[in-house]
DNA sequence: TTTGCCGGGTG
DNA sequence: CACCCGGCAAA
């Protein structure tokens, strides 16, 4: 098989996208960001810094920059406790001026010297970020608080709320234990150029992915602006173009600063206004993107949509695996001539059950019976067109009816129904 | 890991 | 077509 046209899992992809990652950061990394506006310079999580505590200069590790209200949230160790701080009252250096030092910050991705001292207190904050501890959270209360929890939440899988996180992880070879700790849930990194890279790469694999039931969004920061978009890259641009201005490639990585992550529940996303979730067209792209955050879903019906339909009535004429079958049956979905449940009824439950089906050929008893118990999964089968609804998924939901080799085992494969031998959808006992 | 079965290949 | 099976996702 080696023309296969399935998309292998998302190992590569995991694989393409840290690799490139680890490239981006080193060589998008800060150094020789010579600018001296304070409003363009960034400090990172890890990064030591200085600010006044109580009229004394402490010393601190940032742990979130807020580039929009160009606040940074800083974790001081001798303290214990968290502080904000605008940008223009930090700095780096122990007694150097803010503004000069700041700057300085701008080039030290971590690799300082300095850093090794820190371990401890990285360490400290690792752990701290990681468990989304309710201390940081209320340390950096409004926008930054949902960033880090998305580094939790989506990091693993979205790649961006990692940013913070990954950031230092990456940047060097020989990560220390704490980064490596990181690194596992925030497996991505994020930089503009990985997130679009992800983003493509994720589009595919996506479809296979029906675990989350939250679907993320990202919203513009930007003051006033708020806008929302489903995919990172489209945020990105949307930042990028609407108010960092196509300039450099500062501006590039800094849209991370602009935009933060939005949980939904899937089905609140779905639906756009009246139409229900999973039913509403009927072969909507939705059967099983729910997860892919960044696709920008929808935009292209793809082949996948188009492939639902057709898979549906597919399975009608592949119940002719068995001649018997006068009516085709399966889809689990209800016609759409039914909006009031989206929900599949559970077959057992109401159908009449249908006689008059000629059934079997051939007399297995416990199979047989049971399947004459519980033959009703048959449907009305309204002539309507329209296609089934609810769980378009391609894939039809797996039946809790016990199925032909359940009943006979796999050493009766004999006594199986032809679709079951075949590795098709069981025939004898529907769902 | 096992199970159900889709998608596609072969004769 | 009938038959088979790789491979994937859910259990």
């Amino acid at each position: 098989m080696v023309p296969k046209t399935r998309l292998g899992k998302r190992s590569p992809l995991g694989t393409l996208v840290c690799g490139s990652s680890a490239d981006g950061l080193t060589e998008t990394g800060h150094h020789g960001c010579p600018e001296s506006g304070l409003h363009r310079s960034k400090l990172y999580p890890g990064q030591k810094v200085y600010v006044h505590c109580g009229g004394q200069e402490c010393g601190g590790v940032v742990e979130q920059h807020n580039h929009v209200d160009n606040e940074v949230s800083i974790f001081l160790p001798q303290l214990n406790q968290h502080v904000h701080r605008k940008l223009e009252d930090v700095w780096t250096n122990p007694t150097s001026s803010p503004n000069s030092s700041v700057s300085s910050s701008i080039d030290v991705p971590r690799r300082n010297p300095e850093t090794v001292d820190m371990d401890e207190i990285m360490a400290a904050m690792v752990l701290t970020s990681l468990s989304c501890s309710p201390v940081i959270q209320h340390a950096a209360p409004g926008t930054v608080a949902p960033a880090l929890c998305g580094m939790e939440n989506g990091g693993g899988e979205l790649s961006d709320g990692g940013y913070w996180s990954c950031d230092h992880g990456n940047g060097s070879p020989a990560p220390s234990p704490p980064i490596a700790e990181m690194d596992k849930s925030a497996p991505l990194v994020d930089e503009g150029l990985e997130m679009e890279l992800d983003q493509m790469l994720f589009n595919e694999p996506t479809p296979r992915k029906r675990k989350n039931s939250v679907k993320v969004a990202y919203r513009c920061l930007w003051p006033k602006c708020g806008k929302i978009l489903t995919s990172v890259v489209g945020i990105k641009r949307h930042i990028r173009n609407s108010h960092l201005g196509q300039s450099d490639e500062h501006s590039q990585r800094e849209e991370d600063f602009y935009y933060t992550e939005v949980y939904q529940d899937l089905e609140q996303t779905a639906p756009p206004a009246g139409s229900r979730p999973s039913c509403a067209s009927p072969c909507s792209p939705s059967r099983h993107r729910p997860p892919s955050p960044s696709t920008p879903e929808m935009l292209h019906p793809s082949p996948l949509s188009q492939s639902a339909p057709s898979s549906h009535w597919q399975v009608h004429t592949e119940h002719s695996y068995q001649a018997h079958q006068p009516v085709p049956v399966v889809t689990p979905c209800k016609p759409v001539s039914a909006p009031v449940s989206c929900h599949w009824t559970p077959p057992l439950t109401v159908h009449q059950s249908k006689q008059a089906s000629p059934f079997r050929r051939r007399s297995v008893s416990v199979g047989e019976q049971w399947l004459q118990n519980n033959n009703a999964t048959f449907r009305p089968h309204p002539a309507s067109v329209s296609p089934p609804r609810n769980h378009c998924t391609s894939r039809r939901i797996r039946g809790e009816a016990k199925k032909c080799r359940k009943v006979y085992g796999i050493e009766h494969r004999d006594q199986w129904c032809t679709a079951c031998r075949w590795k098709k959808a069981c025939q004898r006992f529907l769902d």
